[in-house]
DNA sequence: AACAACATTAGAGTATAGTATATAGTTGAT
DNA sequence: ATCAACTATATACTATACTCTAATGTTGTT
């Protein structure tokens, strides 16, 4: 498919996956039996990619880290024992949102005492 | 205290913390019987809020966000009513933070299953 | 052939959240 | 009195993650 129907499925701007390719997040195959135009074309993993990436995104991730973690599963750039590293250490990132999400929680229902009863 | 003290307590460098003077999160108070300087002067509470902003920030909030929640438990800036829709609004946010980490650490579970098993 | 709707590339602009630099004045210890 | 260390203000610069504009070319329908 191209960008405009990738776009479409997903959600995402067109803008914003051409910048999430630049960025190498995802990238499009060019058809080089087509000489007439270099139009890149996108597979369903792509829109795996791009689903993964908005879901990355809200909890927190930046780019560089996304781009880890996708290429820790759908690229061959690193060994088995460096994929499992880099995905250890976003579950630990994880866990570590998890906690200050708990702590924020905590202190929020405190003021929302104080309020409640007026102390502030 | 003045600014470098206040630094030195929280971490917080004083740029930053002019930061967030200017944006609305904290502010100090000149002595206006010394006329010699206009130098400010912070107390306890700034600490309590700085550190509240960078818990806060952590979680994800934004300085706009934090704003509001300083203001609904610091100042008089809102009704009782208004304070708790707020502080609803953002623990309602927490929890779908939390859903999302949730789902985000299901996905690198799969992930690093997949590595283990060779699947990818 | 004309035209809308698509495609690429390059580069500029925006928002957020700092971080740094420059200038000028103040304080406190020697 | 001098000097380091501090203070305020203004402005510029940076990084991240988009978002938009402009220029130019391609495709498919009428």
């Amino acid at each position: 498919m191209l960008i405009n129907e990738l776009s479409k499925k997903t959600g995402i701007s067109t803008h914003t996956i051409r910048f999430y390719e630049k960025s190498g997040l995802i990238e499009g195959k060019q058809d080089v039996s087509v000489k007439s135009n270099n139009y890149y074309h996108y597979d369903e993993v792509t829109i795996e990619k791009l689903e993964f990436i908005s879901e990355a995104k809200s909890v927190g991730f930046t780019i560089k880290q996304i781009g880890q973690m996708i290429d820790a599963w759908y690229n061959q750039k690193y060994t088995k024992e460096q994929k499992l590293e880099i995905l250890d250490d976003k579950l630990i990132s994880l866990e570590q949102k998890m906690m200050e999400i708990k702590g924020m929680k905590k202190q929020l229902l405190q003021f929302k005492n104080d309020v409640l009863n007026d102390r502030c």
